[in-house]
DNA sequence: TGTACATCAGTGAACGCGCGTTCACTGATGTAC
DNA sequence: TGTACATCAGTGAACGCGCGTTCACTGATGTAC
């Protein structure tokens, strides 16, 4: 079949944040292409029309699921009252929502230890793509400067994904819902000022 | 062949600590029962004198891992002058060495967002086991009680587990040590007090 | 003390399954003439 | 305008490989008599 000229990049738009949820939920090993494809009603042989390799697809899923977080982050900090927009930010983080949804959630909290263990080159792009996202909330920060600003966000993001993900093992909702709420509290007092 | 009585035993023990290491260095998937074994002087088929299946010995995988890490912080404080048992845990934790070795570090650093994909039953259980672990080094921290101790711990640890994940994402070493000096200033800022 | 049998950690071939990737094919539409 | 051919996203069978798990077997030593 021939399709209109746009139709290639929708498909693959498609699959990349298919793929974004799907990596994120269940890791990039337990998260199969034919899987990925047959949810979205074509089937495994055509994935190859778009991606060189599933490790192609994880780099494009990666950078997908940052965009999606720093949306989220936008529309939390634009809701925000002013004055509070580095509250709102840490509150939508570590909120019980963002906690129960990995799949739609942050992909630096459900990525980053395998990508720890990917290849020097994957590695490295990954971290840039990470740092300049991050770094793009360093405005809500306070600091002396932009390098101060940028250190304090950086290990806001970094700690709270490792916090988000232990909150992600307590099984007792009720449990849950309060050590968000005082890992809240915590990161907030850690960077304020 | 019949073996001396606790050979069975030492066995098991070689196993798990060689699984520890496999599994926080590669990830569960990618750490095979035949590699295992092999690199033990074993075959795979032995394995099931051991292990009802290989999420048994996972399990008890990562308990090795955080008796590991309870070690390393013991000796970091035992080592530390009087007075400074925070800082010693914190530089410990967030040291290059224990950043550029995985397969001897921290199991949560290594396995939480893997344990958050699994089942509630073994993901409740290795949560007590982890929250344990942590609260074991309460005593280090400074706060009006227990429950304030025990809150901040969960956060550091947690936390620090995070930004190590992210540290070690970092190609270039002098970029990784600077990164790991910072964070382990900001850390003992957000808990000291 | 000697003999027959039981035990059981360890062996290694085999099985089943999932999954990433390949490839010959399809067929509706665009293009050349 | 009509016809022959090219294009290429998508199809689905097939391949190869790794890996968890099973199972019949081994054989040195312990135990029963």
């Amino acid at each position: 079949m021939r399709y209109p000229s746009q139709h290639k990049q929708q498909t693959r738009e498609k699959i990349v944040k298919a793929a974004a949820r799907r990596f994120c939920s269940r890791g990039s090993e337990r998260a199969g292409i034919g899987d990925l494809m047959r949810d979205l009603h074509l089937t495994h042989g055509g994935f190859y029309r778009h991606f060189f390799s599933k490790e192609e697809l994880f780099v494009a899923a990666f950078e997908q699921g940052l965009k999606q977080l720093a949306h989220h982050a936008d529309s939390a900090v634009k809701h925000a009252p002013k004055g509070s927009e580095l509250k709102a930010l840490i509150d939508g983080y570590l909120s019980l929502e963002h906690c129960d949804d990995p799949a739609g959630g942050c992909p630096i909290a459900a990525l980053t230890t395998e990508i720890t263990r990917r290849p020097t080159k994957v590695r490295g792009a990954l971290f840039n793509l990470l740092i300049k996202h991050i770094g793009s909330e360093a405005k809500y920060m306070s600091g002396a400067n932009d390098e101060e600003r940028n250190r304090k966000v950086r290990f806001l993001f970094s700690g709270m994904a490792g916090t988000l993900n232990v909150a992600r093992l307590i099984v007792d909702t009720g449990q849950r819902k309060k050590f968000l709420e005082d890992a809240r509290k915590f990161y907030f007092e850690a960077v304020k000022q």
